[in-house]
DNA sequence: AAACGTGTATTAGTTATATAGTACAATATG
DNA sequence: CATATTGTACTATATAACTAATACACGTTT
């Protein structure tokens, strides 16, 4: 498991530290239940600042993507099981935003098809491989 | 043909300008070759300053989508058609992308893509409707 | 040449981001 | 109860990002 930051990338650390966590979550490397790795302690091995570790474990919370109580730690959520209008309306935005990203990118509607089932279809798998983890 | 800005939305000004002009140019709302309105006339509806307009329309230039000249005005610029490698990676980070925004969205794989089915469609008749425009 | 409309550069002020250091609060463990 | 570990809160400081105001440079038109 290891996170990465660049504090040269022109991205705030605590979004990069915020994405990947969120990724690791997505396919399953980090599973439900477990325990992330104490504030102070991911902080040392970033060589970053445990306030910047405490801010991105606090949006992730606030997302529901972890779970966090003093003297405890942070844990991985269980997944969200609900999905609303509110879901439905963000899920929209982000294909809009693909198709925006796709054009400028000069990719055909084909082959966006194409691309997007194969990438769907290693999704499935790498899910189905993390629920067998648990 | 409006533009909408927030200022205090929390994103900057310059990213919500920029994003809706490259959306208006996917969808073929801009056409290629289109002058666009001047920095200081688009600076001037959306009550912001003109320096903020001239970063969105330089950014703009870089990455391909407008053409600009002093004294002269911004243009559409022509769609770019080459794809790449460099391409073919942007785009797999795009879709890795939604994949995760997907799982925290609690949408499942068939739901997934129905949406973009559905949304892909739309999309192409929008591009179908700019281009019969031109 | 002059005037006008374009994008551009310079400077300044405000806000966001990141770091550092210290102290506090809640939980588990000896 | 004492101690260690966890996340949290607070203040202070430095740097970068963002926006604004003003002046400048290029090109067209009269």
């Amino acid at each position: 498991m290891w996170y990465y930051v660049d504090p040269h990338s022109g991205i705030p650390i605590y979004v990069q530290l915020k994405e990947q966590i969120k990724k690791a979550v997505a396919t399953g490397l980090l599973a439900e239940g477990q325990q992330m790795p104490s504030v102070r302690e991911l902080a040392l091995q970033l060589t970053i600042n445990p306030n910047t570790v405490a801010k991105v474990y606090q949006e992730l919370e606030r997302e529901g993507v972890l779970q966090t109580a003093r003297g405890l730690g942070s844990f991985v959520a269980k997944r969200r099981k609900d999905f609303g209008p509110q879901q439905e309306s963000s899920l929209d935005n982000a294909l809009e935003k693909l198709m925006v990203e796709a054009y400028q990118l000069s990719v055909d509607a084909d082959t966006l098809y194409a691309r997007f089932t194969e990438k769907l279809a290693a999704w499935k798998d790498r899910l189905k491989k993390g629920a067998e983890g648990q």
